[in-house]
DNA sequence: AGCACGCCGACT
DNA sequence: GTCGGCGTGCTC
């Protein structure tokens, strides 16, 4: 009898799988999920190899967990991002692995109710129990000793005594079959040719990855759906991958009307029983189409023939924690290992999906028309050197007589400044003093309503001052520069009859505090809202017929060259926010350079423009051209940082032929969360030696390899 | 992830 | 003097 090692991945931090001895008669097959010894404790890892050979003095693998086997396709999706991301290849597995609990798998659900025999010795807790459960429902124990408030082990006691009778609960279906011929798609000819398009490319051999854009309104989803109902008809299974935010009712609801049932969902609030089932009923391909946040993508799918990425411009698909990956580059990879084919959805596309179209990687299928007729707003360039505008103030007269014009109508502004806080800058009128941050030496950014200066790099927060610290002049500091704050008393001055509203990240209240406003700007609460970023996504507002963006140029001077994409990115959605009611809507763009590549093809609507300037910038400039930019993002400990730093610098100062470094992207040093953090971009001729030099770098950076992470921010597509 | 080991500050 | 904080290293 030949005796086997079984190497065995385990979902933590190694890089390496761990080799045990396969017990005689234990039959194992790679992709197993098993039970192995470590240290002391038990642990869940996955066969990542077997060989034969004796087992010597190895540990022994204590037995198979009824989880679903681990397919190669899978195996080498997880292995790849593990190269690709630096990570170690358990904690890419453990992307995969932890999103059930194998432990809890085993367990079977009993609900409780009362049996009508009153317990020999009642007591307090007791009584509350039975209380609890005098309506005769059946609950989980769990449940019914959380509703009476008291411990589990109350419940248990009940059931001895005979007080409760066990029952065991029934399985909900986990998810209904969608019937891809339910709802009559009534689509226009763009939209039909369209959703061809996809379906035919996914019979292709290699299936293509397709970006798939078109305005808001343009009927993408509509079109999209016709691909999934596609992949349901060919017995395949379907992927929709959303930005969390967006798994909303409407969106099942669209869903439910195209395909008679809602998805199966899958995102962090699917939690217990229902997400191992439906973990389950993937790996075995009864759930055909699943529609989740990021985290979906790691999920065993039996046959995956398509996978759809809407908005796939989000930020929100980048993940960093403990793996850094944008899941949208992984769909890409995942599109490709599992022979499915990827759609990519968006009305503002990423630059990388646009150059990648441009190259020919991608194919792009354009939806023009906003379905029902509604038009892109018109957008028009102020320019600032043109306009007089008092000192102290940041409305030019232009906008101003369109806000006046707009209100006038009964419609609803927005004004849009990417700015926090009341002034950027305070300096000291007697002696000149500058307030920087102690940590990172970047502005300090008065809140006049918070009465602090805060620093927007790192969070240091200190008092307004009522003295100078440097002079100790009283009374003597001066705001610089507009934020929303200071804007919001600048239109209350102009518009003292007008209800005005303020939007950013440091609104009192949080999330719920955001969402009530949000829904009150919808319903007409407010004539104008002045906002950060923050509302240049999300909600409609149907009554908004202008936007003034304040400042366009915020963001383009950086030196970061992703500056001016993420520019465009933020710019075009801001200015698409008007107009997406029942009226036309306007925006207005105040510049100081209006021939700026960005701004000009804001103006003009013609993206490929931007594109296509922002390139040869950047060869000019020798900046890496799309694609081939990889970010590092080291942090350590506060003790190790300035050692870290120093080595970094050291070894970054001699990369190999074919990698070019360009520098610290983020102040040298800057204290975030505890950790001190630092950035550095590097651009390569190709990124198989990008990826060698990042392991090396690691490997020869002892110091910094126990407590650095390191991010990398490139295109897959590139050397796929 | 756990768990042990080891090095520094504040106390029964 | 020790208790315990966490930073570091190891697990086939």
């Amino acid at each position: 009898m030949t005796s086997h090692i079984a190497d065995v991945l385990i979902p933590l931090a190694l890089d390496t799988a761990y080799s045990y001895a396969v017990p005689d008669g234990l039959d194992l097959k790679e992709g197993d999920v098993v039970q192995v010894p470590l240290a002391s404790r038990e642990v869940v890892g996955v066969v990542w190899g077997l060989r034969s050979g004796q087992g010597g003095n190895l540990k022994k693998v204590t037995g198979v967990v009824d989880a679903p086997n681990l397919s190669a396709k899978m195996r080498k999706f997880l292995d790849w991002i593990a190269w690709y991301t630096l990570a170690p290849k358990g904690s890419a597995l453990a992307m995969g692995l932890k999103l059930v609990d194998a432990e809890r798998a085993e367990v079977v659900r009993v609900g409780v109710r009362l049996a009508g025999q009153l317990p020999k010795r009642m007591t307090p807790a007791r009584q509350k129990v039975i209380e609890a459960a005098q309506d005769g429902v059946v609950r989980l124990k769990s449940e019914l000793a959380h509703a009476a408030g008291v411990s589990a082990g109350v419940v248990d006691g009940l059931i001895d005594e005979g007080t409760l009778e066990t029952v065991t609960l029934l399985q909900e279906p986990v998810a209904e079959a969608p019937n891809p011929d339910s709802g009559s798609a009534a689509l226009s000819d763009g939209q039909q040719a369209a959703a061809l398009e996809l379906i035919a490319s996914m019979a292709e051999e290699h299936p293509p990855v397709t970006l798939l854009e078109g305005v808001t309104g343009s009927g993408k989803t509509e079109v999209y759906f016709e691909a999934v109902a596609q992949a349901v008809r060919d017995g395949r299974q379907a992927l929709i991958l959303m930005p969390e935010i967006a798994l909303t009712t409407q969106f099942l609801d669209r869903f439910a009307a195209r395909f008679g049932v809602k998805p199966a969902t899958w995102h962090s609030g699917v939690t217990g029983r229902k997400r191992e089932r439906l973990y389950a009923a993937i790996a075995s391909g009864e759930v055909r189409v699943v529609a989740g946040a990021r985290s979906a993508l790691f999920l065993p799918y039996a046959d995956l023939g398509l996978i759809v990425v809407d908005e796939e411009h989000e930020t929100a698909y980048k993940q960093d924690d403990g793996v850094h990956y944008h899941a949208r580059d992984m769909a890409v990879v995942r599109g490709r290992i599992e022979n499915a084919s990827v759609v990519l959805a968006s009305a503002t596309p990423s630059i990388e999906s646009r150059v990648n179209v441009q190259r020919g990687r991608y194919r792009h299928v354009q939806l023009p028309e906003r379905f029902g007729g509604r038009q892109m707003p018109q957008i028009r360039a102020v320019d600032l050197r043109r306009e007089t505008i008092p000192k102290g103030r940041w409305l030019s007269p232009t906008l101003n007589l369109s806000i006046e014009d707009t209100l006038g109508r009964g419609e609803q502004v927005l004004l849009f400044l990417n700015r926090r806080g009341y002034a950027p800058l305070t300096l000291c009128r007697a002696c000149a003093h500058r307030y920087e941050c102690p940590n990172c030496s970047a502005w300090l950014v008065e809140h006049r309503f918070r009465r602090s200066l805060v620093c927007h790099h790192c969070g240091h927060v200190e008092r307004t001052p009522q003295a100078c610290i440097s002079c100790g002049s009283i009374d003597s500091l001066v705001p610089c520069g507009p934020g929303v704050e200071r804007i919001a008393e600048e239109v209350a001055e102009i518009f003292p009859d007008k209800r005005c509203v303020v939007l950013s990240s440091d609104m009192l209240g949080g999330t719920e505090r955001l969402r009530t406003e949000l829904a009150a700007i919808a319903d007409g609460a407010f004539d104008i809202v002045i906002g950060t970023q923050l509302v240049a996504k999300g909600h409609n507002f149907p009554l908004m017929t202008l936007v003034g963006v304040l400042d366009a140029d915020i963001g383009l001077t950086s030196g970061d060259p992703r500056a001016a994409e993420r520019t465009f990115q933020m710019l075009q959605q801001v200015t698409g926010r008007a107009g997406r009611g029942e009226k036309p809507g306007r925006a207005l763009v105040q510049t100081w350079q209006p021939d700026h590549p960005v701004i000009a093809a804001l103006v003009s609507g013609d993206a490929e423009r931007f594109y296509e300037e922002e390139t040869r910038v950047r060869e000019i400039a020798g900046l890496p051209p799309f694609g081939r930019l990889a970010s590092l993002i080291v942090s350590a400990a506060e003790r190790e940082a300035a050692e870290a730093h120093a080595r970094a610098m050291a070894l970054v100062a001699q990369p190999p032929a074919g990698v070019t470094v360009l520098g610290p992207a983020e102040a040298p040093l800057a204290l975030i969360r505890g950790r001190y953090r630092f950035r550095l971009l590097v651009k390569t001729e190709r990124e198989v030696d990008l990826q060698a030099y990042l392991r090396d770098w690691l490997g020869r950076c002892p110091k910094v390899r126990g407590n650095a992470r390191v991010a990398i921010d490139v295109d897959p597509q590139s050397f796929l």
